[in-house]
DNA sequence: CTGTCCTCGTTGCAGTTGCAATGAGGGCGC
DNA sequence: GCGCCCTCATTGCAACTGCAACGAGGACAG
């Protein structure tokens, strides 16, 4: 006879709610990337940035990516790697800062993006769709989350 | 002079959102527990549905945790495993159906959770208290992806 | 220069994961 | 009772992960 613990619902839990939502919603898109294209989501990461000519020109290195895209480096590396097996990207040193490795789409690569870029768009709009009216409030809910959380508990 | 990719902003795609949410809510909290407790987040969710008794009697086996926390059964399987060696938990083929595997917190188990569950409720009521006044919106539009999602794309 | 300290990216390692295959057991028609 | 097919849980395997350590290169003081 152990005295009672504390009440406590997981599905009510903020985080795991957050970790089921986030599996759910990139599961389905994943599944098509992988199947159809062979790539995976650090994979996709990396490529959705290298997309973007974010820069005036494109200096893209691996910190770059790893700290726009909240992935650590090591994966954002290797995920490059395969990429570039891939024929999907090329790596260069950067002329000024050789310890920099400037990340490129090559044309096959950019060719994919071609690709993969509407479907993101469009599940996106499947997404606000179901959210429907609680879009807007929803997602202020979440960047106070993404803002908020960085630093402390 | 490749033509131009369509413009895709990966900060704004609510897949990409919901997962560095989740990584952030959990890290905190999983952080303590790994440092403090040892315990892993495959293992705390497993060990929450042992501190609820659920149903009538204790009756929680692999399969219904794997049902209730959204994880794979394997992954499920290795937790408990894990739990056991380290005296959380006992596992016994269940008397009426013997491919069953009764998981049960041992005193150990039980003392375990006495620590751990009020941690997260002061936890969760932080995450509400960020949330502030859009605490309610942001579970309804959760809520909506959570059970909206599972039939289809 | 040169020594020291920092940054960038990769890699070694041990642990974890998903998936498919496996083995043990149950249910039911015949 | 005997097949047959289904369910439960575990495990083998290859891939992926985080973390710490590493080597190469840059910056800057003296």
């Amino acid at each position: 006879m152990t005295k009672p613990l504390p009440e406590f619902d997981l599905s009510g839990f903020t985080p795991y709610r957050l970790a089921v939502a986030a599996e759910k919603t990139s599961e389905a898109l994943a599944r098509q990337y992988r199947e159809r294209f062979g790539i995976s989501i650090p994979e996709w990461r990396v490529l959705v940035h290298l997309a973007q000519p974010l820069d005036g020109r494109g200096t893209v290195s691996v910190r770059d990516i790893e700290a726009r895209v909240a992935m650590e480096k090591s994966k954002v590396s290797r995920a490059a790697s395969r990429l570039e097996a891939a024929g999907y990207i090329e790596k260069a040193a950067d002329a000024g800062d050789r310890r920099l490795v400037r990340l490129a789409l090559t044309g096959k690569g950019h060719a994919l993006m071609a690709e993969l870029l509407p479907l993101a768009k469009t599940y996106q709009a499947e997404l606000e769709r179901r959210l429907g009216d609680t879009l807007a409030d929803f997602e202020a809910g979440l960047d106070r989350l993404l803002d908020t959380l960085p630093p402390d508990l």
